[in-house]
DNA sequence: CATCGATCTTAGGCGTACCTAATACTTAGG
DNA sequence: CCTAAGTATTAGGTACGCCTAAGATCGATG
C-alpha cells in the first residue's frame, strides 16, 4: 500500500521561491516572470516551472500559476511569505541589537536562520526587542497576522535632478554596499542631497548638513531607497 | 563534461550521523553498531549502512567503518560531532538564559537550530552567556577546538541499593521527562537519596533533606545522569 | 561444528530540487 | 501578418536521503 503525499510545503526552497515572487511582485503584487525568479534565486529556469507547477498543485496551492503568464501569490502564499519575511527581519534586529553583529552580517544569517525558527522563537526575540516595528536596514516588520504597511519607498535611481531627500531603508542583500553606506551615514532617516547623476546611473549625494560629496555607483544608488518625492 | 562531487559533508543529516555516533561510542568511543544508529535515528537499518559507506568515503572520511563490525568517529568526524554538541548546549543556554525558554522545550529547538548557526552566531552567544561551561542540564559545553572534560555520570538505574547520590544532568532528549523532574527538584547538582528500587526499574527517590518520596518511572530514572559513587 | 535467529548489506525505488538540451510559445519588428 | 528573438516549458537525467525486500554474514547454541 503506497501512501501519496501532497508535495511537502516546508522547505526551505518553498520558503524562498514565495519570497522571490512577494519581492519581485512589489507592492502592486504583479505577475512575475519565471525569468526573473531564476535570475533572482540563481536556478535555471526550467527548474523555476518545475517548482511554480508543484506549488500551483498544493493543497492549499501557494501560488497561481498560468503557463506563459507567470505567476501571483495565493492568500496561502502570501501568508507564508510574509510569515518569512517577519522572521527575516526580526532576526536581522535581533543579531543587530542582542547580539551587536555589525550591521552588514546580519543578512547572511537571518537568511539561513529564518527557514528554522519555530513560533516560540520568533514571540520571544519579538518580546526581548520590545515588539519592534522595523529592522535595522528600515524596514517594516510584518505583524503575526501578516499585516504591513504599504511601501511606497522609491530607489535613489529614480531620483534624476536636484533635490533633498530622506533615506527610507536600505537593500541589505550586498553586505559591501550595506558596509559602505553604514560607513558613509547613508543610513534611514538620514537626509541626503543629490548634488547631480552620472552617465551609468550613479550618484553625488552630501549627507545632512555636510558640504562633503560621495560618489555613489549605480548599484550602491539602487540599494538606498527614499521617501516618495512630493 | 561531468563534475564528479565528494558527498557533501555539511548536511543535517550528516550532522546527525556523527552526533549519534559520539552519543553511542560514550566515553570510551567503543565502536557503534547500526542497528543501534538506526534506532536512534529512526531510519531503516538499510539507510545507515549506506550513509556510513558515504561518510567513509568521503574527503577527509568522517568515519572509520568495516562491515559488519560498527563504526567509529574519525578525527574529522569528531571534531564535527563536537561542534555540533557545543552549538546544540550553547544554544540551549542561550534560549534558556537570555530567551527564557521553558527548560523542557529548549532542546527540540536546539536540535534544530544546532545545524544552521555560524560561527559568529555561535561566537556572539558565548560571549553574551559569559563564556558557560555548562548547559542548563549539567552537561558541559565543548570549546571550540573541541576539548571536554571526559563524562563519567552513571544513569540513576545503575544505583541499586539505598544510597546519596549528587544529581550530575539531565538528558534532555523526553520534553516530558525534563519536565517532570524540574518540577520535581531534580536539577544538576540537588543531593537525592534513593529509597528503593522496583523490579520494573523504577526508583523512589527524596530530594535534598526533605521526606517526601517520590516514585521515578524507569524512563525518568534513566534520564538522571549522577555522580559516579565513590 | 552446523544451524537458526539476529544483524547487516545489497538491490532496486521514490520524492525533492536541481541540471542541460530540445521544443514550444509569445511578441516585437519588418 | 509573419517570423525571429527571447522567454518558457517539456523531457530526461543527477545527487541526496530515505524506503522495502531479499540475500549475506555473524555468533550463540544444540
Amino acid at each position: 500500500m503506497t501512501v501519496r503525499r501532497q508535495p511537502n510545503p516546508n522547505s526551505e526552497s518553498v520558503d524562498n521561491y514565495l519570497k522571490a515572487i512577494l519581492a519581485l511582485g512589489g507592492p502592486e503584487e504583479n505577475r512575475v516572470a519565471s525569468n526573473a525568479l531564476a535570475q533572482r534565486l540563481g536556478v535555471a529556469p526550467a527548474s523555476v516551472t518545475n517548482m511554480l507547477q508543484k506549488l500551483a498543485a498544493g493543497l492549499p496551492p501557494l501560488v497561481e500559476y498560468e503557463r506563459h503568464r507567470g505567476v501571483l501569490l495565493s492568500d496561502a502564499g502570501k501568508r507564508r511569505a510574509l510569515e518569512v519575511v517577519r522572521h527575516h527581519r526580526l532576526i536581522e534586529t535581533f543579531l543587530y541589537e542582542v547580539l551587536n553583529y555589525p550591521i552588514e552580517e546580519v543578512h547572511e544569517e537571518a537568511e539561513r536562520l529564518e527557514h528554522f525558527i519555530s513560533e516560540r522563537f520568533e514571540e520571544r526575540i519579538e518580546a526581548k526587542l520590545g515588539y519592534p516595528k522595523m529592522d535595522p536596514h528600515g524596514h517594516c516588520i510584518p505583524a503575526m497576522d501578516g499585516r504591513m504597511p504599504k511601501e511606497n519607498s522609491v530607489p535613489l535611481t529614480h531620483v534624476v535632478r536636484k533635490a533633498t531627500v530622506v533615506v527610507d531603508s536600505i537593500s541589505d542583500r550586498d553586505a559591501a554596499i550595506v558596509k559602505l553606506l553604514r560607513t558613509t551615514g547613508i543610513v534611514p532617516g538620514a537626509q541626503l542631497r543629490v548634488r547631480g547623476r552620472h552617465a551609468d546611473g550613479g550618484h553625488d549625494v552630501s549627507i545632512g548638513s555636510s558640504v562633503k560629496v560621495y560618489h555613489l555607483s549605480p548599484e550602491a544608488a539602487d540599494a538606498v531607497k527614499i521617501h516618495p518625492p512630493p
